[in-house]
DNA sequence: TGTTGTTGTAATAGGGTTGGTTACGATGGC
DNA sequence: GCCATCGTAACCAACCCTATTACAACAACA
């Protein structure tokens, strides 16, 4: 699978953003992310709209607006970030019902429901100890 | 994105190879496996071949033929499945270059390299504790 | 040696997702 | 009321995934 690009395009976004509020630009606009990101103001504002919505950055519409974080870059984890973008499961059970009637078929389910969860937890808390702020230093000190 | 199944086909496929050869029958052709997951024997041969190219099964051809586990089912893990199935990262970067000028767009890509990296190894970790023996026994327990 | 059953793989197709683009109504400061 | 910008719908090309058909390669066995 070609695994898609949003939690990067996101962390890039809110990174972006945390960088000019400490320039003195709290607000930004879709236009003016995109530009960094290099790529269109719609997939800005799709994503932007989706940390919105996780409540990580604040919008404002009419002129003079634009985005800016909702809380301080120390207190948004990666986590927060891919639970916002990022709704697909990282495994996928079958796509079509297995043979009820062979063992296997029957309970394999469950079994690697809990392996696949296993899996993604340990995935996840490992997002949870990154933050944007984390991010952002490591990427002013390269 | 919908995440593939092939983790899920090729762990069923094993589980299924393992409780055959429980049951005395250590050979399975492509039919027989397909119709415990239900579906197409050449998505199996292909799921198959992927194991085999990996060393967790064996194949043999002409009349006879099929598929058997190459070393015993304790000693097959999760990891070792999603490695032989599974080349895509968890979590990609961008798709089109950042803008360089940028300095977040200049510095980003190490930065989440080293937290998707971070990520992505406790996933396999947590995959590395789980073996194709344990999955059947949770199966044949449930 | 010929028959037979199965693997290995190529070619193809439909459906879904992704990122990209255009377009436009809604919004709100001026 | 004007105007810059958000929010979102509609559409597109490219790509991937699963499924399917087809067939050559292969090996056991009569």
């Amino acid at each position: 699978m070609a695994a898609n690009s949003r939690v990067t395009i996101a962390a890039h976004a809110l990174a972006w953003l945390e960088l000019a509020r400490q320039r003195g630009r709290p607000w930004l606009t879709s236009d003016e992310v995109a530009a960094s990101v290099k790529t269109n103001p719609v997939i800005l504002r799709r994503s932007l709209g989706d940390l919105h919505k996780a409540g990580l950055v604040r919008s404002r519409r009419g002129a003079g607006a634009g985005f800016s974080l909702a809380r301080p870059a120390e207190e948004i984890t990666m986590l927060d970030v891919w639970n916002a973008v990022s709704p697909e499961p990282l495994l996928a059970l079958h796509r079509t019902e297995p043979n009820q009637e062979c063992p296997v078929g029957a309970g394999i389910k469950p079994a690697l429901t809990d392996t696949y969860d296993e899996a993604t937890e340990a995935f996840r808390a490992a997002l949870a100890r990154r933050t944007i702020a984390g991010i952002l230093e490591k990427i002013l000190n390269s």
